[in-house]
DNA sequence: GAGTTTGAAACT
DNA sequence: CAGTTTCAAACTC
């Protein structure tokens, strides 16, 4: 995949520079007549914007696919808020046209239409669709309170051929389509979907699919509007759930009349087979929200990439308990500011959500923090008056859409899931690591699962990371992060391990360390130098080597001289890998028929063996001190009795001395040999010992008699 | 723990 | 590209 889908960047020219979002409503013209109502573009809006509060009553449908006669039922709400900010996480491609398919299976299109109650809803072009077979779609209205909206999808069939066996598969797939900003998200159910509350307990446990949007209150009319849908799809089920999301970040069509042309917000992706859809609200009428603008593009490399930003927006948070440092995006504003940073995304059970996508065709992630939970340690003001704009939130562009001359070149060769957010150096990125990814969205799923009090089980997820430098997902996940011992390369080099990896330090011995969000100027400048030299720079050293040859070789090869790659100063030996032709080392002896290597293996081999011995002896000796320490316990406890070293008094001692010295004595009036002399004591101090043992439990004062 | 060795990375 | 320097990890004592 690219790290650009040409889909994207058709959006982008105009997007990049400046604080609109995409639009998501323009469907095709021949296909969205409903459409064609929609503010016209204009040179200086090209996309258009939805700004105002519709004084009429809009219409949210959601349509199947299937024919007219099996139409969805419409639920009609009044929407009172003016943007909506939805954000999704989806593989999709957003085009211009709002559609894309990846897949005939799922195809999910959301359209909201301004118009007058009972006004056509049916599958017709500019009306939201869904299409997998069977599919229940509900939507709730979170904007204003009691307005819960659910759409129900006919259990129609499916379309021949297009999912119908995944349908089957997975009968009850709900999607749940949540409108506004209401926190306390409790959808209500409607028609044949669900029913009741207690029904949405096996809502979770099916496969569900929510698309919640948040509304904004209304404020301004001129702003343009947020439309943020996040959707977290997961691939069968809550195991083995490597993905990657996408955000996707648009606006609504702007009404400034009542009578409004159909406002239409057209999200189209495809889902895989028994995909589920987590969709939050991202902001509450009281609070307004500050747009999470990610944007994540998948690929091989897993690449996470959130948008340039012309200004600073990244806030720095520092969870507590983590060792990670998170950042908070903000979009950057053009109203009026309230001064709170960081505390206008209310919802916490939905908002900020990190969401996992699983496609077939793509893996993209995309945390999104959840503001509640988080320490904002330094806040980065979004203006240069450090304000918080809360007012007409321009949403940010998902990617740039001309090529980024500095950085797309490279932005195959970041480090596995690399990150690149908004940041305010000269790049305009700042580069999160993989791993902040991972550990984000993991410390933001729990966050989430324990507050919030909308069903979560499809949040508990965990993501597969990409071989780091070798390492397999797994290793690289588990294994203990190695503090580096920086000193004079800032962690900004690749000498410090923890750049090299693509990692903050976090926990390590470093001075003077720049590899942290802090300092992500330097950072991104850093690892530009780094690719700039080695386009390569980031990635694993550790890869597939040709057919025919061993799985594992350094990208590379080593250099070594002295070691004999048999020392872990060579990269080779220290991967545990064997030296290839790639590799320029001299002496090498660090080859599969190489009797040093050999030996050393052997050593190796030995040297883990006895480790596992003394490993076992302790343990073993541990639970035997243990079971001794229980044994004695009861008679400390129960029989007033004490520890074994509380009998072995003075006394006791002066006693047991006397009848050694006297056994010595002895043995020396027979004039007995010394090793018999040595014998006759020991044996004797055996005695003592039985003596006083058996009497421990017996007197308070033992008595020794020889 | 301090000092040395080593080789990758960075620099020229 | 090659030689040199810098650097931090690996290693030794």
């Amino acid at each position: 995949m690219d790290v650009v889908s040409p889909e994207l960047n058709i959006l982008l020219p105009d997007e990049i520079m400046d604080t609109e979002a995409i639009v998501m409503d323009d469907d095709p013209p021949a296909e969205s007549p409903a459409a064609s109502g929609q503010s016209q573009p204009s040179a200086d809006a090209p996309i258009p914007m939805e700004t105002d509060v519709l004084a009429v009553p809009e219409i949210v449908s959601l349509c199947s696919d299937a024919p007219p006669t099996q139409r969805t039922q419409a639920l009609t709400t009044s929407i009172t808020t003016d943007s909506i900010l939805c954000s999704t996480t989806s593989a999709t491609h957003l085009t211009s046209g709002g559609l894309q398919k990846l897949s005939a299976n799922h195809q999910i299109i959301l359209n909201k239409v301004a118009s007058s109650p009972g006004a056509d809803t049916t599958r017709s072009p500019g009306t939201t669709t869904i299409t997998p077979g069977g599919q229940k779609f509900m939507v709730t209205a979170i904007g204003k309170s009691g307005q819960s909206i659910v759409l129900q999808l006919p259990h129609t069939g499916s379309k021949p051929g297009s999912g119908q066996g995944e349908a089957k598969a997975n009968p009850q797939h709900f999607k749940v389509l949540t409108i506004g900003g209401r926190t306390d998200l409790k959808p209500v159910m409607v028609g044949q979907a669900v029913s009741s509350a207690s029904q949405m307990s096996t809502l979770q446990a099916q496969q569900l699919k929510t698309v919640q949007i948040a509304k904004k209150t209304q404020v301004s009319s001129a702003g343009p509007i947020k439309f943020i849908i996040t959707k977290a799809v997961n691939n069968k089920g809550l195991t083995a759930q490597t993905s990657v999301s996408n955000v996707i970040t648009g606006r609504v069509l702007s009404t400034s009349s009542p009578v409004t042309p159909p406002r239409t917000i057209t999200l189209s992706e495809t889902l895989s087979s028994n995909s589920k859809i987590a969709i939050s609200p991202l902001k509450s009428p009281s609070k307004p929200m500050k747009p999470v603008q990610t944007v994540t593009v998948g690929g091989p490399q897993f690449k996470t990439i959130f948008p340039l930003s012309t200004s600073s927006n990244v806030q720095q948070i520092q969870v507590p308990g983590s060792r990670f440092h998170y950042v908070r995006l903000v979009t950057a504003t053009t109203g009026s500011s309230t001064g709170q940073a960081g505390s206008h995304c209310t919802n916490s059970s939905m908002t900020a959500k990190p969401m996992v996508v699983n496609t077939a065709q793509v893996r993209m992630s995309v945390p999104i923090i959840p503001a509640q939970t988080m320490k904002q340690v330094v806040p980065k003001p979004l203006t240069s008056s450090g304000q918080v704009l809360t007012t007409q939130t321009q949403q940010r562009l998902i990617m740039p859409a001309t090529p980024l001359p500095q950085i797309q070149p490279n932005l195959t060769n970041l480090p596995p899931g690399t990150m690149l957010a908004p940041g305010s150096g000269n790049m305009g990125y700042t580069v999160l690591p993989a791993h902040y990814v991972t550990q984000l969205q993991q410390s933001a799923y729990v966050t989430l699962a324990s507050s919030s009090g909308f069903p979560t089980p499809t949040c508990i997820q965990t993501q597969a990371r990409l071989p780091l430098n070798g390492l397999s997902t797994s290793d690289a996940a588990s294994r203990p992060r190695k503090p580096c011992n920086c000193n004079k390369s800032q962690c900004l080099k690749l000498y410090c391990d923890c750049f090299a990896n693509g990692e903050f330090c976090q926990s390590c011995n470093c001075t003077n360390c720049f590899n942290n969000l802090e300092h992500e100027t330097e950072r991104a400048k850093a690892i530009k130098a780094c690719l700039d030299r080695n386009p390569e720079a980031f990635k694993p050293k550790i890869g597939k080597g040709k057919e025919g040859e061993s799985d594992r070789r350094h990208s590379k090869g080593c250099n070594c001289k002295r070691s004999g790659c048999l020392k872990n100063y060579c990269e080779c030996y220290e991967a545990k890998i064997m030296c290839s032709s790639t590799c320029k080392c001299v002496g090498c002896k660090n080859f599969e028929e190489s009797p040093e290597r050999k030996t050393l293996m052997h050593l190796a081999d030995a040297a883990e063996v006895r480790v596992q011995q003394q490993t076992a002896a302790k343990t073993k000796l541990s639970s035997q001190i243990s079971d001794l320490f229980t044994r004695t316990t009861p008679a400390i406890t129960s029989g007033g009795g004490r520890m074994p070293f509380t009998f072995v008094t003075k006394e006791v001692a002066e006693a047991t001395c006397e009848c050694l010295l006297e056994q010595a004595e002895q043995a020396e009036l027979i004039q007995q040999p010394q090793a018999t002399a040595e014998r006759m004591i020991l044996e004797e101090f055996g005695r003592c010992l039985m003596r006083i043992i058996s009497s421990a439990g017996k007197t308070d004062c033992p008595s020794i008699n020889c």
